[in-house]
DNA sequence: TTATGCGGAATTTTT
DNA sequence: TTCCGCATAA
């Protein structure tokens, strides 16, 4: 058998990996070592040399790119498509619902809600509880929700005595309630099920223990509880899991994710071989060595150092900025400058901590004539329009999905009022049945004259809509329900840019319905399949790669990916690391890692940059270097203009007035004192004379803004 | 039903 | 500053 071509592209310790014996193994994959190509070579190794079925491999990723990515590598390798299970979480886990709908306890025409309906459908909830909004924020609700549900718990399972917390639980039920009736699962519901029915179903896990013996995860240090447990649950006892991560580049523990599982899977499978990929394939050794500095002051890594056979490049160049259109006009010069020496524009990114950041250098690049992109945002199918389309088109798969319902039920407006839903949300609660049967019933008893008729018209446009469309292409059936639906009738109305773009994104769905093709098991309809693709991948919030534009990103959305040069800004403390994340050492610890994060995006030359001076939120606020600065080693660092004075202290005076003085006595970051908070650490201040305002960190009274002129602070 | 104004809050994001 | 939700008025 040759298999030089599976072996031959890697290093040793990606040889060592990708032909490991058959059994559980840990590749613990730095920045830029080849994780994926050691995924992809380890799927080909199992299929050519071990002979394993590609029906028996199960591949796990986390976002529908990476999952396409890696299917389109395989079949390049091996060059042939494979029938192999590829995809993210999620699509595997609806993948299951679909095929054993029934085990799981659903409707077979279920649909799947994403973060914004379940918002809607949650504040539904609220009302119908008649909670105020202001003291059970939905927000809130949404994240405790999700993360119980994260974690695998459903609303029986939460023991409590903090009745704030009881009642988060009965909302909890009362929207589990809703989704029922629905027939609606939101995101964390897909993996929740997907494991319940494995968990309780010994022969379905029977069944899919001895098919898929390998599986391989992709970004394990990603994974939630429930991931977790749905992971393990399939591959214990006999399976053999080839998990890949990086506990350095663990980024989401706020949403729920657990570098402690690369741990814990050292723990469940102790027969588990290790694999480290140091060798980095990326970036410049100077890049590379500042990395390692940085990500060395985190405790309890797994440990790895990267290294490169390369070059030590470039030095990295700090510029501190006056404030932040002073740190803009100096990203907007350098690219000017790697320009005309004929580089491309695609080739540099601009990364910071939060979207908000964007605007000041969107606003310089707009200035200087420079085409750039931002990242991130909405995607089509996320597009108001575009769900309102959706939202019909599910009525017709699946008449009970109450979100859908109430989206479009007087949208074109059809004399559908407030009178009308609420007396259908009331009967429909008191039932326990959707709002479209609870509708059809009221048509016919309930309602006023008009209002039945209203009502009618909707519920019969939609059985017309329904039986019209039978039969049809998928494309013509999205065709036809925009049509009479009266939704592009409605944005053609509108006679400005707004709605011009609705009518075109109207008619791009219309494409994207005749472009798309379902995948695999075809029991369920075009229509269905597609309404999932909508909500699962939400499409591509990509740049159009032949487009030489500048590309800008949060530092979240850079991970995975690579570019000659890369500007990271605003490393200012309180912005980066952020201020919520500053309270605890996990926080802060993850802070650094989004940092190392950052600065392994470079291939060739990085930039950082911070303010010292920051118009947020519409105040002017006065930071701090981010304390990261100081991590990195100062040899490797060129500071683009020394900077004379070193903090620009405006300094505060206690009798509250503010100026640039020699004698300091309170100024940014230093210690005070206060009678009754204590010692703390000055952050932040606004406000100028008598109105001038200063923010404490009081150790052990928190986060607290006084007015200067009382605070009676002295120095410590 | 639709337009206007106020108050409050404001990481990070995928699915 | 900007965005959102809500209340109020037309």
């Amino acid at each position: 058998m040759d298999v030089s071509h599976i072996l031959d592209p890697l290093n040793d310790a990606q040889r060592e990996a990708v032909g490991s014996p058959l059994g559980a193994a840990l590749v613990l994959a730095g920045a830029g070592s080849g994780k994926t190509r050691v995924l992809v070579h380890r799927i080909a190794w199992l299929i050519e040399v071990e002979n394993v079925s590609p029906h028996s491999i199960l591949a796990v990723t986390f976002t529908n790119k990476a999952a396409a990515e890696m299917r389109g590598r395989i079949e390049t390798l091996l060059g042939q498509g494979v029938p192999l299970w590829v995809g993210t979480f999620h699509g595997l886990a609806h993948r299951l619902l679909r095929l054993h709908w029934r085990d799981a306890g659903l409707p077979q025409a279920f649909q799947i809600l994403d973060s914004e309906d379940q918002m809607r459908l949650l504040r539904k909830v609220l009302k119908s509880l008649e909670l105020d909004e202001t003291r059970w924020v939905p927000r809130e609700i949404q994240w405790f929700i999700n993360a119980q549900k994260d974690e695998g718990h459903r609303p029986k399972h939460i023991k409590t005595d903090d009745p704030t917390r009881q009642q988060m639980v009965k909302i909890y039920q009362a929207y589990e309630e809703a989704c029922r009736r629905a027939g609606v699962v939101d995101f964390a519901e897909l993996l929740l099920r997907a494991y319940e029915i494995w968990r309780d179903n010994p022969g379905l896990l029977e069944h899919y223990r001895e098919r898929f013996r390998h599986v391989l995860v992709d970004e394990f240090q990603d994974t939630n509880a429930i991931q977790y447990k749905w992971l393990t649950i399939l591959a214990s006892p006999n399976g053999l899991p080839f998990v890949v991560g990086d506990d350095d580049q663990s980024i989401y523990r706020w949403r729920g994710a657990r570098v402690e599982n690369l741990k814990q899977y050292r723990r469940d499978f102790p027969k588990s071989t290790l694999y480290k990929l140091e060798q980095n394939y990326r970036s410049t050794a100077t890049i590379l060595d500042a990395a390692n500095a940085l990500i060395s002051h985190n405790s309890g890594r797994l440990g790895k150092t990267l290294w490169t056979a390369g070059e030590a490049g470039e030095r990295i160049k700090m510029y501190a900025a006056f404030n932040e259109r002073d740190e803009a006009d100096f990203v907007v010069n350098r690219i000017r400058d790697w320009v005309a020496k004929g580089e491309a524009r695609r080739d540099v990114a601009v990364l910071y901590r939060s979207n908000a950041q964007s605007r000041v250098f969107e606003e310089a690049f707009l200035n200087a004539r420079m085409p750039y992109r931002v990242y991130g945002g909405l995607r089509f199918f996320e597009r108001a329009e575009i769900k309102d389309a959706l939202a019909y088109l599910r009525l017709i798969a699946s008449r009970g999905d109450d979100t859908s319902f109430e989206r479009v039920v007087n949208y074109p407006t059809r004399g559908i009022g407030a009178k009308t839903l609420t007396l259908l949300r009331d009967k429909a609660r008191a039932s326990g049945t959707s709002l479209w049967l609870t509708a059809e019933q009221c048509v016919k008893t309930e309602l006023g004259q008009k209002a039945a008729e209203a009502l009618r018209n909707f519920l019969l446009l939609i059985e017309r809509l329904a039986a019209e469309v039978q039969g049809l292409e998928l494309h013509e059936q999205v065709d036809h329900v925009i049509q009479v639906s009266g939704l592009l009738d409605m944005f053609k109305k509108n006679r400005n840019e707004r709605g011009e773009a609705q009518v075109e994104n109207l008619l791009e769905l219309v494409s994207a319905a005749r472009g798309f093709t379902p995948e695999g098991d075809t029991e369920i309809s075009p229509l269905e399949s597609f309404l999932a693709h909508a909500v699962l991948e939400s499409g591509e919030g990509q740049a159009d790669p032949y487009d030489d534009c500048v590309q800008m990103m949060t530092l979240h959305s850079a991970k995975g990916l690579e570019f000659p040069v890369v500007f990271l800004t605003g490393l200012e403390d309180g912005l980066f690391p952020h201020q919520r994340s500053t309270t605890e050492l996990a926080g802060l610890e993850e802070e650094r890692r989004l940092c190392y994060v950052g600065a392994t995006r470079a291939m060739r030359q990085l930039y950082i940059s911070y303010a010292e001076q920051r118009r947020l939120y519409g105040v002017d606020t006065y930071s701090q270097p981010s304390r990261f600065i100081a991590e990195f080693p100062k040899d490797l660092i060129d500071e683009i203009r020394p900077r004379l004075r070193v903090s620009r202290p405006y300094h505060v005076r206690p009798s509250g007035t503010l100026e640039e003085s020699p004698t300091p006595s309170i100024r940014m970051g230093c210690r005070v004192r206060h009678a009754k908070f204590g010692d703390g650490i000055v952050l932040n201040f606004e406000g100028n004379g008598p109105q001038a305002r200063i923010q404490v960190n009081f150790e052990r009274a928190g986060m607290k803004w006084l007015m200067l002129s009382y605070a009676n602070l002295t120095v410590v």
